[in-house]
DNA sequence: CTAGCTATCTATAATCT
DNA sequence: TAGATTATAGATAGCTA
């Protein structure tokens, strides 16, 4: 009998531009997936802060940060510190700042727990599939999760909205009365990402340079 | 004949922090120099534009960007309209200060009803310790909690990302108004990096959880 | 787009130089 | 402190649903 094979598995790509767009955005997808999969692994094992932010192909920003990005960057700029005549003003912002950061670390908490009651959830399914007979008995509590499930979700909807809905009178306040640029989701610069990176040379049988310099080696 | 093992090859070691000094910073070298290589890989591949920060645990700043960090950066921030006026900023503050209230309140609710799931979930393990005989005939429920389940996901990844996006407007606010940051070469603060990350629970079966929310879902 | 799968490639933990 | 080695863990390319 003759097969197919079911996987070629994975193959070896050259590290150069993909062509193809949709092959390029699952790559994208996948590789950034990894990307901060790997800063994360860095941050619990080694205990360090990491802000990572990526502009995709399609002009979309995502980031990863532990704490959180806007606290890294907060510190990486704060490095050279801006000549800022207002001290007070960014103490009280910071201050400020603490409230959603603390929302920030509860909400994580909660998806935590809630991948924890979806892995409880497929191993529920997966028992049952190989064998409902033997587990059955578990059916009717499913039911009311679900229907607390309904509520939740519901909540949840309420308070995007309503996130949206504050945003977008902030951004209107702010526009009006003094910048002019709205550009939230602008694309001003085309082609950014034509160009070679600089810093590698695929040509090059030198291994990989990256900018990994640390700027504190023994300054003080 | 009997050779000596050559190598214990690569050994699973647990995503938890690194005791050993020494070999955490062996560690966090290696993979640290992994990390850049990977988001050179996807600069490459995809065309993105890309900056990293890393606070290290030796106090240490490394940094990767393409086409350079201050660049990107610097597009990052200049997504958010730098707020000047005082009085809108009041207006902004005031609408700020009223949504974070509203967060928590949601926040509380959701926080019950996932203490609910909880708790449901215990009785449901110890219920088929017990191994009750009724109701099988809701089996496929279940199916539809985990869909639920993760709905629900989808659902907090927005708020978090709405929560994620609050938190730069007002940084940004705060930061962008003054002055163009160049500086990268000087070592301050200390001690940042001792806490565990609270995004992530080694102790959980639970994967890890990304901070990998885009911000151009078009709510504006 | 999200998710799963498999074969294969790549990263890296432990060790040694 | 840093690089080289090796075997294994982990990431992912190409498909599929």
């Amino acid at each position: 009998m003759v097969k197919k094979k079911p996987s070629m598995g994975r193959q070896k790509i050259p590290i150069a531009k993909i062509s193809k767009r949709t092959h390029l955005q699952v790559t994208f997808s996948k590789r950034r997936s990894g990307l901060f999969k790997k800063a994360s692994e860095l941050c619990t094992l080694c205990g360090v802060e990491i802000a990572i932010i990526v502009f995709s192909p399609a002009e979309k920003v995502f980031s990863f940060g532990h704490p959180n990005v806007d606290s890294v960057l907060d510190r990486f700029l704060s490095r050279i510190p801006p000549p800022e005549s207002a001290g007070a003003h960014q103490i009280v912002e910071a201050h400020r700042n603490a409230n959603v950061r603390e929302l920030n670390v509860h909400l994580t908490e909660i998806l935590n727990q809630l991948e924890a009651e979806k892995k409880r959830g497929e191993s529920l399914q997966q028992m049952r599939k190989a064998g409902q007979r033997q587990f059955w008995w578990e059916a009717p509590i499913p039911e009311l999760g679900l229907h607390e499930l309904e509520q939740l979700k519901v909540s949840l909807e309420e308070l995007k909205q309503n996130v949206a809905k504050e945003t977008n009178k902030i951004l209107i306040g702010s526009i009006s009365s003094s910048s002019p640029f709205v550009a939230v989701n602008d694309v001003g610069t085309t082609g950014f990402f034509e160009s070679k990176p600089t810093w590698f040379n695929p040509t090059s049988t030198t291994p990989n340079i990256y900018y990994d310099f640390g700027y504190g080696h023994g300054l003080f």
